[in-house]
DNA sequence: AACGCGGGGTC
DNA sequence: GACCCAGCGTT
């Protein structure tokens, strides 16, 4: 396609200059650099940051990982989102112990659970110097605007087209600082809004800036729209003690894992009352916590209401509830929205 | 090809 | 509000 040796020498040369300096990328242990991609997908640096320090640390290794319950996992993966991406990691992690190594092919390295292009060329070009592009959104909006391209970055074609200028732009032996240096300087210099073209060291060959079309691009197509749905928690605090009754002890309450098909697949939850169509007839009088809590998803608008039932003695449940000290909860990997929940019911924890 | 999936930052 | 972030998996 285009061989334009300009423009990737000209990230190197931003990137030497201006390239983030981050933690991850002083190894070329994959498992780390692996670690490392998981968590970045749709997500901030700042925001993942933190996660994969306290990944590495509480799993040195991927037998670490390995090893560990889902439960453990998704509880250190608990308010990053997208939980997927831990349940995925984890099996990812039992399928590299099984392999004995971490995969060093591009195709090896896609076959692990949570893996696509974008991550495996990421892990790939990091850990191994395989000569292979990134796309990223970094990466889409750089070439969309730097080439002029309009194509939907969400359309198959787009997908396509950008996919393989990337890999004809990519130097065969820097892959690593280029991949790098095009999130970066999308990051930082080709910013979605208010883009730095002033000081911008491509600007004099930029085709968007020529068309005075910076803004319009890349262009994406229209996205679907954002529902609302209304979800209701009754947080059930049973003040008797356990069946063995030894003495009084700390209250209990009940949360039951949620399950698959919807939202935070795997995290825990309080009694959830949402899709009842009446109430027990155990619950009488439960006081309201708050009504109305807005919490914003990607795809959904969540409106909460959240209530306390305190009680003396267990009500009965559906099966898949299960009563815990109230303290440990904490152990319980849950959603945002619980927690913000949790916070009501036991202020300054 | 379209949709589901989180949480948070920025303008 | 709208948009976006080191996207992936399922249907």
């Amino acid at each position: 396609m285009i061989n334009n040796s300009f423009f990737s020498t000209e990230i190197l040369r931003w990137f030497r200059e201006n390239g983030r300096d981050l933690p991850w990328r002083e190894t070329r242990d994959p498992y780390a650099i692996w670690l490392s991609e998981i968590i970045l997908q749709q997500t901030r640096i700042a925001q993942g940051w933190e996660y994969w320090e306290r990944f590495v640390q509480t799993y040195p290794k991927v037998e670490d990982l390995a090893a560990a319950s889902e439960d453990d996992v998704l509880k250190l993966w608990q308010g990053l989102g997208y939980y997927s991406r831990a349940r995925n990691l984890h099996t990812a992690a039992k399928q590299i112990v099984a392999l004995g190594d971490f995969p060093n092919t591009l195709e090896g390295i896609k076959s692990l659970k949570g893996v696509g292009d974008y991550t495996a060329a990421a892990i790939g070009s990091f850990a191994f110097g395989i000569p292979a592009a990134v796309v990223d959104g970094n990466v889409y909006r750089v070439l969309s605007r730097y080439f002029g391209i309009d194509t939907p970055i969400n359309s198959t074609q787009g997908k396509k087209e950008f996919a393989a200028l990337a890999q004809s732009l990519l130097p065969a032996s820097d892959a690593a600082s280029y991949n790098q240096g095009m999130m970066d300087f999308g990051a930082i210099q080709c910013t979605p809004q208010s883009p730095k073209c002033l000081l911008c060291p491509l600007a004099e060959t930029c085709e968007a800036l020529r068309c005075g079309r910076v803004e319009e691009l890349p262009v994406k197509n229209k996205t679907v729209k954002v529902k609302t749905r209304h979800l209701s928690y009754i947080y059930i605090r049973c003040k008797s003690s356990a069946a063995d009754g030894i003495g009084k002890s700390e209250p209990m309450v009940a949360i039951h894992r949620r399950g698959e098909g919807d939202i935070w697949q795997g995290l825990w939850e309080p009694y959830n009352v949402s899709d009842v169509k009446e109430l027990p007839s155990f619950v009488k009088n439960p006081i309201l916590l708050a009504k109305d809590v807005k919490h914003v998803l990607t795809h959904r608008i969540l409106l909460a209401d959240f209530y306390l039932l305190e009680t003396e003695n267990r009500p009965p449940l559906p099966d898949d509830y299960i009563w815990i000290k109230e303290s440990e909860i904490e152990d319980y990997g849950v959603p945002r929205l619980i927690e913000i929940m949790l916070e009501k019911i036991n202020p300054a924890e």
